[in-house]
DNA sequence: CGGCCCCGTTGCGTATTTTGCAACGCTAGT
DNA sequence: ACTAGCGTTGCAAAATACGCAACGGGGCCG
């Protein structure tokens, strides 16, 4: 397509993990030095890229600019905030926010556990379409043939005792999911942390993101876990209500 | 330099601002509709890009995957967020960290205000180095021949009443930043906010960054955001203090 | 129903832009 | 003084990206 851009992009990918020297950038790209470094100054003059004081290469301000500029324009993350933040000052618990994007369940906020046990998560990082429980909301509202569709794509990768590892699991879950109105992550995902999604809808009645807890398990049994499901779901209705959507409408997909 | 990377960079920009088609990026961007396709093809691939339900372009995950990733990469942004939280948490202010990135002085984290009154800022953008509470922090520290040198070559657009519009005003307050150990910002750069800032130090001594409370006038007169000047400055030395700074060691730059 | 406008897409020939090579200069460390 | 690591430059070759012109499919309006 177009090499050099992908092969900036690419660069760029690998600078967000460690800033590095000329001489690495290529050697782990296998493209030659003289065409990083060109790369590298566009990258600079476009404030994407900076030198630190040991002389190494990192992303630059522009990224980060772009970055939250970008989530910002998304309506849904914009509505949610405040809502969000509430729930987090409620309950002390990681709550995060995921939107669908392309064929991708992708974290588009997060708002830190108050404890100091934390999970790992990054905003911008997908959600395992076959464990995540934001994942399975937003899959449950989706036409049954599409859903066959995705389930029988992925390919089931086994995270912990409990993950789902085939698509009639999956489906089963989804069609449970659709009908109790919220999902769960019962350490499907890591052993070490559950959680509980509840979906937020448009004024269409569509499902256009989810919310959710997560909470490492010693802190929280599951069945504690789920007493937190009226105060998250009394949150993503509140937000799906600042969406336009209503809550008697007869959801008919 | 590299032209369709520069171009790609640029679409990014745009699109940051708002979603887009792909006309409407050809024509402000004074690029060929198919050039901008392919461009747009690539980003897509890298997930830089997806087109969202309207059909629009819009920037992807990979974009704020990148980002926060770089984001964490900064040691300071690491070691200084649990303090900054508990700065945001004790006042409820708005708390902003600043690091000099080349010749700019960035905002790279941010803790939103608990008040409904908050101000406009955005990680990733620059702070104005002849008004902001950050900069002066940082410039501060740096020889004089060099605050000469940026003192010389800003523009000084005057923001409001109380911006500092000469070199030689700049150079002053710099000294007396120097001397006191910290910095106001007394409306300087947006009439209804006031900030103060203090300087974050690493093991050789030397300032790496600055945190500020930015609070709007109308919830704190001058005198009041000045008594905020004891908690900012513990957390900020507490700060320099986790990255080996030694208090008692003379400061001799 | 027909025509129009907006949006994205494709094939092709050209030449501009990007690429790789080889060699150089600088600094720091031994 | 020698070496190793890092970034930089000039140049010639060609691969890559470019612009053009034209197509196709919706959706909207008359």
């Amino acid at each position: 397509m177009s090499q050099s851009l992908v092969r900036a992009l690419d660069l760029m990918a690998q600078l967000a993990k460690q800033p590095a020297t000329l001489d690495e950038l290529a050697s782990t790209s296998n493209v030659h030095k003289t065409t990083v470094m060109r790369l590298l100054h566009s990258l600079e003059a476009e404030h994407f890229l900076v030198r630190n004081n040991a002389g190494q290469f990192q992303l630059g301000r522009k990224l980060f600019e772009l970055s939250s500029l970008a989530l910002e324009q998304r309506d849904l993350r914009q509505v949610a905030r405040p809502h969000l933040a509430r729930l987090n000052d409620q309950t002390g618990h990681t709550v995060h926010l995921a939107e669908l994007e392309g064929a991708e369940v992708v974290y588009i906020d997060k708002f830190e556990s108050h404890h100091p046990v934390r999970m790992y998560s990054r905003i911008g990082l997908t959600a395992a379409l076959h464990s995540a429980a934001v994942a399975k909301v937003i899959l449950a509202d989706m036409p049954r043939s599409r859903q066959e569709q995705i389930a029988a794509g992925l390919d089931y990768v086994k995270m912990t005792e409990n993950t789902l590892t085939t698509p009639e699991a999956l489906l089963a879950e989804l069609a449970t999911v659709r009908d109790q109105g919220w999902a769960q992550d019962k350490s499907e995902h890591e052993a070490i942390v559950h959680c509980v999604a509840a979906p937020i809808r448009d004024a269409s009645g569509r499902v256009v993101g989810a919310a959710s807890f997560s909470v490492p398990v010693v802190l929280l049994n599951y069945e504690d876990l789920l007493k937190l499901l009226p105060i998250l779901i009394n949150g993503t209705e509140a937000i799906s209500k600042d969406l336009g959507w209503v809550s008697n409408e007869r959801n008919t997909r």
